[in-house]
RNA sequence: GUGGGUGUAGCUCAGCUGGUAGAGUCCAGGAUUGUGAUUCCUGUUGUCGCGGGUUCAAACCCCGUCAUCCACCCCA
């Protein structure tokens, strides 16, 4: 609430107004168009679940767990969580319903996620996420398949330019454990170099340190034990055959050996979507390989590999990129004057929409003057102005007003004729 | 949780060393008795975020508070 006793939204959750969502309506059709393309099948999961799904699966000590979930109890003392991503709420899903049972399972979804952090450019409480999950299979070709198909979409929304792939591999769980022992060794020998932050992190999370802004650190986590160094075998050939699918396929990429995922559930390649342009929310898809987690949280051993978008960036990327966002144009405008007409206007609307030509027909309800509708009519964007007014009215037709092509006369169209004539207009 | 910036009309913003608020845009009407550019004229819109303090006087100074943006932490 507000000063002036209105509510508003909570803070970091947005509405998308009118003039957005035509844009938003376009990013999610093209993802779910190239999505069903690669022939991964929707689901849609709840907001809420149970809180213990997160915590065992993200992870205890991750801030999304420790600090970010909208946690609470329901009525039977339960605890419950808003979902802070989509894949713990996918894996409970696959396993719930046995989907992998015998199966390879390809799966997209696309949600708003919820975390209590402070708001920022590219960060928000309620956000959108869009991913795909995919169980069942081993093959590096599966993250490669992922990385193609998040570039298309890059390539369709005209933001590839925008964005380049960072991969690691981060190997199996005796490499993440000899490595983050080398790495405790290589810190503790080097503590004067390390500044607060990390000092605090090489007891939560040490591998967060290779990811540090602090430019001060740089040579220091430059000469780091790499991760890629204690790669077990079989790890370092997924990994090198995943890097030469993308070759064959021209994606460029640039390894990170820094680059490490926030959430405990990683394996093998992991990988990031990042843009310079969106200030410090840089990341806008991350994903990887994560064949530990099905078992985790109570399924058959499955290996799976998935990523998530962060919609709102991808939004801001596209805003960026194109002062001029597309708005929803109308088709037919009609404008009406006089008394007797009212009657008549909406059918006219009405015999459009029953002629099946799946134009957006806006019909002025307004008694202003014919020149504030027709300017109306102008902004609304529409081809073509329907007049209705008592004159045509009293002969039984409407008067055409071609508002694109003002080269071409204005026309009268009997009532009768009036749905072919703008079939003729659109469809010829 | 910690820093910094910003809150004035629906929107974008001006407002000097304190003297009681303005422009553009938008919308409506008119110039054009029923025709969308442009131009011109007219008109509507404000708890100057909120609360307190200093002062004869506060949008402006001081304190507090809330909101928002950006950054840190962390992440999509």
């Amino acid at each position: 609430m507000n000063d002036r006793g209105v509510v508003s939204s909570v803070r970091g959750m947005h509405d998308i107004l009118p003039d957005d969502s035509f844009l938003w309506q376009d990013v999610e059709v093209q993802m779910q168009n190239i999505f069903n393309q690669y022939g991964y099948k929707q689901i849609r999961t709840p907001l809420l679940e149970s809180s213990k799904l997160f915590n065992h699966s993200i992870g205890e000590i991750t801030d999304i767990v420790s600090k970010e979930m909208y946690s609470f109890n329901d009525r039977s003392g339960e605890s419950l969580s808003l979902r802070p991503e989509g894949t713990a709420s996918t894996v409970r899903c696959v396993i719930q319903h046995s989907l992998t049972y015998k199966k390879i399972q390809k799966l997209w979804y696309n949600g708003t996620m919820y975390r209590y952090e402070r708001p920022q450019k590219g960060r928000y409480r309620q956000f959108h996420q869009a991913g795909c999950e995919v169980f069942g299979l081993i093959s590096p070709a599966v993250e490669a398949e992922l990385i193609l198909l998040v570039n298309r979409l890059w390539q369709k929304l005209s933001i590839d330019s925008d964005i380049e792939l960072e991969i690691n591999s981060l190997g199996d769980n005796n490499t993440r454990i000899s490595h983050k022992k080398e790495l405790l060794d290589y810190f503790n020998n080097n503590l004067s170099s390390l500044d607060e932050d990390s000092k605090k992190r090489l007891h939560t999370n040490p591998l967060r340190i290779l990811d540090t802004k602090n430019p001060a650190m740089a040579e220091l986590i430059k000469n780091a034990p790499n991760i890629l160094d204690f790669l077990d075998d079989e790890s370092k050939l997924n990994f090198n055959l995943f890097k030469d699918i993308l070759q064959k396929n021209n994606v460029a990429y640039k390894i990170n050996q820094n680059l490490v995922r926030g959430l405990d559930y990683y394996n093998r390649t992991v990988f990031e979507f990042k843009t310079t342009k969106l200030g410090s929310s840089d990341t806008i898809c991350g994903g990887g390989r994560y064949d530990g987690l099905v078992e985790i949280l109570g399924g058959d051993k499955t290996p799976a590999c998935g990523f998530a978008i962060g919609i709102e960036r991808v939004i801001e990327l596209i805003i960026n990129r194109k002062k001029q966002i597309k708005k929803q144009k109308t088709d037919v405008y009609l404008i009406i004057k006089g008394d007797n007409v009212l009657p008549y206007a909406n059918s006219i609307s009405e015999s459009i929409h029953n002629s099946n030509l799946n134009l957006i027909v806006v019909q002025n309800m307004t008694n202003n003057s014919i020149k504030s509708q027709f300017k109306q009519a102008d902004k609304s964007g529409a081809k073509l102005a329907i007049i209705l007014g008592d004159d045509e009215l009293s002969k039984n037709i409407v008067a055409i007003k071609f508002l694109k092509e003002s080269e071409k006369p204005q026309q009268n169209v009997a009532m009768s004729d009036l749905t072919l004539f703008i079939k003729e207009q659109f469809y010829d």
